[in-house]
DNA sequence: CTCGCTTGTCTAGCGATGCTAGGATCGAAT
DNA sequence: ATTCGATCCTAGCATCGCTAGACAAGCGAG
């Protein structure tokens, strides 16, 4: 049986390879820059393998979205872990979310502009998104304020930075002040 | 010269039928199904005549995104005229910019989450967009706060309304607490 | 060690996309 | 009536996601 299980982790290790470069070339060039003939001619196999692994481009996004979800939950938890209070608790976990949008644009599009074909906020998530979303419950929950159901406040929360993530970076937003603007909503949506 | 006006005349009312199909077509089956093509087919001209009115599809976007804006700016001065007292006024705005994100996906699209290749945000940016913007800042000016500038406070609330409606539209969002989000955001951001 | 067979990969191609070149046609002006 | 310019369409290019079918490599059986 180990032909079959040598072969079996070298699969394995392809299917990384492909997302891997898949993300590579994102953040590169662009969701559109990433077709699956340029992504099979960086793996160095042809087209049809990528479908053996995923049953089409949809998926693979969905695949780096995963991916993405799990560092962001990681690098928000290191974010909170590292600051005194819940106000600076807030604060970081807002800059470290808005960081990561802008230093990854391409995985957080895959996780929240593109469609990869990932159920959200139902039973059958999958577990990275459903961590990322824990990790800013468990900082949320303590400035969610009397009343406030600590799921719907960190929706709330989540939806106002992703609305000042993605129209930023499109251009929507002038970037200089989104600092203050970040400030602003800790200071207004948060209840210390 | 009557020959001349009549054709600009007529080229005009065919540009303006572009659009109106565009924008038909894109609410009907969405803006992947927009394609030169089906748009030529449904105008009833071949495909090259679309690329004599606009540098290409992209422009079309750009075009229903200004038609959306101009609505979006008389939707959202009905919504808070009717309204007494300023927190009425900034729930009915929270209100109309959702119901008109839901209502009209495609052009909230073109808007919003499209590259409909306009200026955003600047000097060279558009009167409808600007205008769009300022009926914005009309309503949520009185409630900014001291200390914050109403340009702000209104980038950053209409951020919040943007995140709730692309990710409530994306299925990343559960829409049944809509109302509830948008009354917390009313809520806590405003100063009442 | 050889042979057949499964498993895996590649070449080639399909329909569709945005966009463009070049010829045909139609109408206005002389 | 004829010329000439504007207008439009046919046809085609490169590229897209995806797939069928041929081919080869490597396995187990005899």
């Amino acid at each position: 049986m180990s032909v079959q299980e040598r072969k079996q982790r070298e699969r394995a290790q392809r299917e990384r390879l492909i997302v891997a470069t898949a993300r590579e070339l994102a953040e590169q060039q662009g969701w559109d820059a990433v077709t699956t003939r340029r992504l099979a001619e960086r793996i160095e196999y042809s087209q049809p393998v990528l479908y053996s692994h995923f049953r089409g481009k949809r998926e693979i996004i969905g695949a780096v979205a995963l991916q993405g979800a799990s560092e962001m939950a990681v690098a928000m938890r290191a974010a909170t872990a590292a600051a005194d209070g819940p106000r600076a608790r807030v604060t970081a976990l807002a800059r470290a979310y808005l960081a990561f949008a802008e230093r990854h644009p391409a995985v957080y599009d895959a996780l929240f502009q593109l469609d990869g074909g990932l159920a959200y906020a139902q039973e059958d998530t999958p577990e990275p998104l459903k961590d990322a979303f824990a990790a800013l419950l468990e900082c949320l929950s303590e400035v969610a304020g009397d009343g406030v159901r600590p799921e719907l406040f960190t929706e709330t929360f989540w939806a106002s930075l992703h609305g000042l993530a993605t129209l930023t970076r499109a251009g929507r937003l002038p970037p200089e002040d989104t600092e203050r603007r970040t400030e602003l909503l800790v200071d207004r949506l948060a209840m210390l």
